[in-house]
DNA sequence: GCCAGTTAGTGACGCGAGTTAGCTAAGCAC
DNA sequence: GTGCTTAGCTAACTCGCGTCACTAACTGGC
């Protein structure tokens, strides 16, 4: 039966030592002489009894959970189609394992109270918060307490570290890109309602570009999408009524797929007739027809960074107010230049050779 | 400060009674009589305070902790394409929260002793095995010692209960659906090396189609793919090598849409050449380049299920050995008849009102 | 032979809850 | 008024571990 595991205490009676000398063999204190002799011992006698501390007795005693919270704040249709949560979650975990912690995940807990719940429970040493809501006001409770918190994303209302991906800089290369290729008459689709920060601080990349290279902003040129592929059809429907650019920048990659549905429904082609670029760099995006130019995301690196940043805040380190994690653009065959489009298809690494 | 939280003992003092009395209250145990008015007192006392229970000490006191485990038992590539990983984790946390648990994930640990540090240190009450290995070891210990454990995915030779997609009908569901449009030649790509019972069980599957359909089995027309899409293009290229099908069933989604431009580089058209069918349904195969026929996986069910079953071995309730959930095959538009071949595309859902 | 200084180790308390056994006062029968 | 029940509550123990303060033994210097 797994029912009565073995104690600290009795691993002390088998080695013949007080039970306080095994907790700092086993905690692995210095600071405490042991002889070699009784450490063997202790060792010895833990292994053999197949001992594990109880966590719960070693996190009452003292008083730290040696677990992470994630939150996921956001709808259940959202998480789902977010597809760069399993590296995120995976390099939040790393980081977690490598300090000898674990990570409880939480998916948008309806309860009011969540969070504070599962910090003030001492369930968990610290939060990381995904896709924040600006006026969360359990969130702003929680971080008046003082309690360790990272968000991933960023809220600015909120007065919390936050890791991020650069969207602006992300948002603006996508569009250069663009611009680079000829494309003067350039539509976004956003990836979410602009009341996300990540929709507006991309949009805000895609106006910085168009400002750069003296293209007027055009309001009209800007869709609404909002995280499913669904809304990327209908927003590059909607877009495609106007027709009057040549390429668009879709917020999102996910978004970007059913954009691309939206352009052959109207049996336009794509790079030939309209040029697209995405935003994440999901696993899949290679692999759409064309294979999609997109801005690649580090999500691993996301979890990882996201986790150490608490991990510090927990230790009570100084942590940086806002880190912003480098995005990458991942040309691949979605675009072609403007120029191209009276002409045959060609392919787009071909035209890239071309230029440079 | 969030640094020290009130106690069941301020509580107590503040309602004017003895901390036992509060903590006969809070859990509401009604086999200890308490009187309606004190009842309220300490009620009002501990919103009063903010009181929220400290959960290590709780769980040392009960012996439980609340928590089940989650353990990805795949490669972090597995994981990282894993696109329904999400919604399987909102199932599982939405059924963990229903009886008051949470969920603790843990991806993979590479430490031997992996599970049994969760499960020993009585930090899981259960475990969840997402992708059990037939030879793992530990996993065999740890279901000898009697512990809660619920298996997703399907292990023949592990001796715990399991909840799983019912493949075999899936697969043959997928198959039978080509058979019915005509095609004879039929071919599969696996969703991962045959060692994984998922992707054996789907093999199964097909070749029950073909055999239903009084087709020959040809084992040359069986392609291993593993996981990721790029595997798929690899996998259909080696195929169109020989050249001798019409149709492929790709048990996966995300390969099957490497799949789909293995296709497409060799000049063939989807469905006019060759059909596809899929597997799993994944939010963005509606979306693929022709949408995707595919049999789908209730992804969010199968996450709910294990935890609903694990939380029912937890209390002690017996729990049923192998426990299937249906597929639904979906049929949009990657699949032509075989007589369409010779004729100009038409839309699939057109073909399928012709029929039936 | 005495004190100081180390080395090796232990006793006992505390963490914050759950829970059992028992106590007190009130109610009731007779 | 005594005995018995019951409602209402509490004292005290328990869970298993971390840790501080303290002791005992063993150096070594002079």
């Amino acid at each position: 039966m797994a029912r009565s595991r073995p104690t600290s205490t009795d691993v002390a009676r088998l080695a013949g030592v007080s039970r306080t000398t095994v907790s700092f063999v086993l905690n692995g204190r210095n600071d405490m002489a042991i002889s070699p002799a009784t450490r063997d011992r202790v060792l010895e006698a833990s292994s053999a009894l197949g001992y594990q501390p109880n966590a719960p007795a070693s996190q009452l005693a003292r008083g730290a959970s040696l677990t992470i919270g994630l939150v996921l704040r956001q709808e259940p249709s959202q998480v789902a189609s977010d597809a760069l949560l399993p590296q995120t979650v995976q390099g939040l975990g790393d980081a977690a394992r490598g300090a000898g912690y674990q990570v409880l995940v939480e998916s948008l807990p309806p309860v009011p109270g969540g969070y504070r719940q599962l910090l003030h429970s001492r369930r968990v040493d610290g939060l990381i918060v995904s896709g924040p809501l600006a006026d969360d006001v359990e969130l702003r409770r929680v971080l008046d307490d003082g309690f360790p918190i990272v968000l991933q994303g960023h809220a600015p209302t909120l007065n919390a570290p936050s890791v991020d991906v650069d969207n602006v800089a992300g948002a603006k290369a996508a569009v250069s890109h663009l611009i680079e290729r000829g494309h003067t008459r350039i539509a976004i689709i956003t990836n979410a309602p602009l009341t996300y920060t990540s929709a507006s601080e991309r949009l805000d990349g895609y106006r910085l570009a168009l400002q750069e290279a003296g293209i007027e902003y055009d309001p009209r040129l800007v869709a609404e999408g909002a995280f499913v592929a669904q809304s990327g059809f209908v927003a590059m429907a909607a877009l495609l009524e106007k027709r009057s650019f040549t390429a668009v920048f879709v917020a999102s990659d996910v978004l970007a797929l059913g954009a691309m549905g939206a352009v052959r429904a109207n049996g336009l082609r794509i790079p030939i007739d309209v040029s697209i670029v995405g935003f994440d760099d999901i696993p899949l995006a290679a692999y759409f027809d064309p294979p999609l130019t997109t801005v690649s995301i580090p999500a691993y690196a996301l979890g990882k960074t996201a986790g150490n940043l608490l991990l510090a805040q927990i230790r009570g380190e100084p942590v940086p107010q806002r880190t912003l994690l480098d995005t990458e653009l991942k040309v691949r065959e979605s675009v072609g230049t403007e120029a191209g489009r009276q002409q045959p298809p060609r392919r787009a690494d071909k035209a890239a050779s071309e230029r440079s």
